[in-house]
DNA sequence: AGCACGCCGACT
DNA sequence: GTCGGCGTGCTC
């Protein structure tokens, strides 16, 4: 009889994330509880590895299992809660464990290890062989002291012979390996470069000379914006200071911070009026009954969703329980943020990723102590380590970054379920334009609805007209303004009002085209367009990072007569220029916010300055409340209609309706001009007049006669490889594993190539698959993933697995 | 993934 | 004989 653990290895596989056994010594029984790391030998090579303690248990015969080396944790660091999520995560979107176990907790409690070498002062066996690998390394080794890290050697020798050479000398005894624990490294730091003014004694490469002219003008820069830039990876960066021709040194890096000096006096309750305290009184009864429910709370904008949320928070304060509050993004939710400090004071913790690696974790310790009430963050907040969840808040619940693309690949509501179950906890999901998914799960009775028609200001919905762009062009304007659009712009101007123009660019981007030979310069690593960046005149690919410099001469024919594409900010500030020279005009892209230009400075900007006009894209469609805005217009409405995606239609809906609420927001009556090659188009009418309700019915007939979520659910199969071949022949594989595990009504379809068949050289297949049951198929699901895992025959092809992807 | 084991050919 | 290349299979 002894102490044993279950634990849950750092596994690289998913096919071997499976529960291992260790015995505990029994110096460290007291020391281990679940949810702590400890370090365990793993594999036949006993090399060290991480692993989360799933329980302890007492085990008859310990001898055969192997010991646990040491903790990594004096406290848990997940509670008992938290690791059934961490299991529950795994079976969903089938990740290991310890991928969920890294969205549970911040990047700084992750440890990284390293191994430091050493060599054996006492070693007296027999000498190696001269001229090899290995003696090579050792002989280096000595003359750097007896000692080096792994990475060291790495770069010196190459990672693969580094690896065998090493593992070979350890075994003779003639290295000593010791194992070493890394926190995440703090970020608050930021690389910076900087000329030395030495001239260079050898011809320069072309990417070298690049970052050295760029330097030349620039003076001293982030290395991050050097290679924004010019292209330069890091190894240029680091041949250049090699050469002596440049500096690289750390520097303090600043961040937005937000005030948080406690008010002198918190806020008294809220006032609700009307339908709002109709809401919050049913929406309190749900929340206390202490049983884990779901609610909807629809409402327009400005019908005061937020002093709902605060009285609802500051109830469950009272009864000694804690909430949850997520937002889509920090920087567009400034007013909800100050509103919140009013009401709870440094009761708020803040979590969201314009924190440092440190404030991260010195907020999550300060949530984990109890020193926190009210947790607001974006996504990851919702893993917040509060005891006592009362509630939890998803506002503007239909926003697509409550989705996770990275692995584990989670929707925070999925997680906010979960968690509201184990607490007793009552999620309520807030928008004025609710998904189709939610709006349908409140309209058959899984959640519970309450709704509110005014705007609680008494503001009018803004007068809306519709600009036919092709009538438009008939009439001889092939310009981005239409003539009704610049007259409205001009009356704004002479009465000093100011005005917001949306650019709705999702779908598509400026990308070059050759008016010769109709050539479009592609990325060479993906078979996507490369979009063309006016910040840095550069063209970039977006899905692999690659850049080059903007082309003058078409590679293909060298023809000059090269144009510009796609509706830019920059185009339609030029145009803007051009029908209202001198205005001012602020243009808000994520081209324009780099450097020291933030979010923040454009809008004070535009705001204190009554600049009269601000371009932007999808940043500008949230939280702005500005009283001098009495005009909107938007660019090109049709433009995200038309993804071949089922979701268009719903995006786009919810994209012109906030961007139309934008107008009128004070004493003034408001305009909003959208100008369309459908002005008959059934989603932009229904946004025009703010009807969801409309919108709502129309589309989930739709939905309902394609079969689409929330109908079904959709899995999706992603087969990525360099061998064109392989990954074709993996993907038929799926598709027949998965037409043997389909029942009913369920439908599989044939692979098909991706949307963008090529990323980073690697070809993609998909196959999808439409379910009615979903929890069935997940376990075939699972099965599907670690038996293809572990085939040989599809060695060198990756399978990603995911149910209802956003996109 | 990463590591050891085992089988086979090349070379001291 | 033995060193090392690679295919195979397991990870408490």
């Amino acid at each position: 009889m002894g102490n044993a653990v279950h634990v849950a290895v750092r596994a690289e596989n998913y096919t071997y994330d499976k529960p291992y056994s260790y015995s505990l010594p029994s110096e460290l029984s007291d020391k281990i509880s679940a949810g702590m790391r400890v370090l365990v030998p793993f594999g036949r090579g006993n090399r060290p590895v991480q692993a989360l303690v799933l329980d302890v248990y007492s085990e008859e015969n310990p001898v055969n299992l192997k010991r646990v080396i040491e903790p990594l944790d004096e406290t848990p660091v997940v509670s008992d809660k938290d690791l059934r999520l961490i299991l529950w995560m795994r079976d969903k979107y089938f990740c290991t464990c310890y991928d969920a176990l890294k969205a549970c907790i911040p990047a700084g409690l992750d440890y990284k290890q390293q191994i430091d070498y050493k060599v054996n002062p006492d070693y007296s066996g027999s000498p190696l062989p001269e001229r090899s690998k290995a003696a090579a390394l050792l002989e280096y080794m000595k003359k750097a002291g007896g000692q080096a890290d792994f990475d060291t050697l790495c770069r010196e020798f190459g990672e693969e012979e580094a690896r065998t050479a090493l593992n070979a000398l350890v075994k003779k005894g003639i290295l000593l390996s010791e194992f070493h624990k890394i926190r995440g490294v703090s970020d608050k730091s930021v690389k910076y470069a900087v000329l030395t003014g030495e001239v260079p004694q050898v011809k320069l490469g072309k990417r070298q000379a690049e970052v050295v002219s760029y330097l030349e003008s620039a003076g001293e820069s982030s290395v991050k914006e050097i290679s924004y830039y010019t292209g330069a990876s890091a190894q240029t960066i680091n041949a250049l200071r090699r050469l002596g021709i440049i500096d690289v040194f750390e520097r303090e890096v600043l961040r937005l911070t937000f005030d948080r000096k406690k008010p002198s006096k918190l806020l008294p309750d809220p006032e609700l009026v009307g339908e709002q305290e109709e809401a919050y009184r049913e929406l309190l009864r749900q929340a206390e009954s202490g049983k884990p429910s779901a609610a909807l709370l629809y409402g327009v904008t400005g019908s005061g969703k937020t002093f709902i949320y605060i009285k609802l928070i500051r109830d469950m304060i009272r009864s000694g329980r804690k909430a949850i509050v997520l937002v889509p993004e920090i920087a567009l939710t400034p007013q909800l943020l100050s509103r919140f400090y009013d009401y709870f004071g440094d009761r708020v913790a803040l979590i969201h990723s314009a924190l440092s690696v440190g404030e991260r974790y010195d907020e999550w310790k300060r949530i984990k102590s109890g020193n926190a009430d009210v947790v607001i963050g974006t996504r990851s907040a919702v893993f917040a380590p509060l005891e006592n969840i009362g509630l939890i808040i998803i506002d503007e619940e239909q926003e697509y970054t409550y989705k996770s693309e990275q692995n584990p690949r989670y929707h925070a509501r999925d997680i906010a379920k979960f968690r509201a179950v184990q607490h007793g906890a009552m999620l309520l999901q807030g928008s004025a334009t609710p998904s189709l998914e939610s709006m349908y799960a409140a309209k058959s009775g899984k959640y519970s609805i309450y709704t509110l028609k005014n705007r609680y200001n008494g503001d009018n919905l803004p007068a809306v007209l519709f600009a036919d762009m092709s009538a438009e062009l008939r009439a001889g304007n092939g310009g981005q303004i239409s003539g009704l659009l610049k007259d409205e712009i001009k009356k704004n101007m002479s009465s000093g009002e100011q005005t917001i123009l949306f650019i709705n660019r999702r779908g598509s981007s400026r990308y070059i085209l050759c008016q010769n030979c109709g050539g479009v310069p592609k990325c060479p690593n993906c078979s996507v367009a490369m979009t063309y960046h006016s910040a840095n005149n550069r063209l970039m690919c977006h899905y692999c990072g690659h850049s080059e410099k903007m082309i003058e001469v078409c590679p293909a024919c060298a023809s000059r007569h090269i144009t510009m594409q796609g509706a830019g900010t920059q185009r339609v500030a030029e145009e803007l220029e051009a029908l209202f020279p001198g205005a001012g005009v602020i243009r808000m892209d994520a081209d324009t916010i780099v450097g020291k230009q933030t979010h923040e400075s454009l809008l004070s900007r535009f705001r204190d300055e009554r600049v009269p006009i601000l371009l932007g894209t999808q940043m500008i469609t949230k939280g702005l409340d500005f009283e001098n805005v009495t005009l909107v217009g938007v660019i090109d409405a049709d433009q995200s209609l038309n993804i071949p995606d089922f979701r268009a239609a719903e995006r786009t809906f919810s994209l012109i309706t906030q961007v139309v609420g934008r107008a009128g927001r004070g004493e003034k009556k408001g305009r909003a001009v959208i100008q369309t090659y459908s002005p008959e188009n059934p989603v932009l009418l229904c946004a025009a007049r703010q009807d969801y309700d409309s919108f709502y019915a129309g589309e989930i007939e739709f939905r309902e006669s394609f079969n689409y979520p929330p109908f079904c659910d959709l899995l999706c199969m992603t087969l990525s490889g360099a061998e064109n071949s392989k990954v074709y022949a993996a993907a038929s594989h799926i598709r027949d594993a998965l037409a043997s595990a389909k029942s009913g009504e369920d439908e599989v379809f044939e692979p098909a190539p991706a949307p963008v068949f090529k990323v980073n050289n690697k070809l993609r297949y998909r196959v999808i698959m439409k379910t009615e049951d979903t929890k069935r198929l997940r376990n075939a699901v699972s099965l599907i993933v670690r038996r293809f895992m572990s085939d040989r025959r599809f060695a060198g092809v990756s399978l990603a697995a995911v149910f209802n992807p956003l996109e």
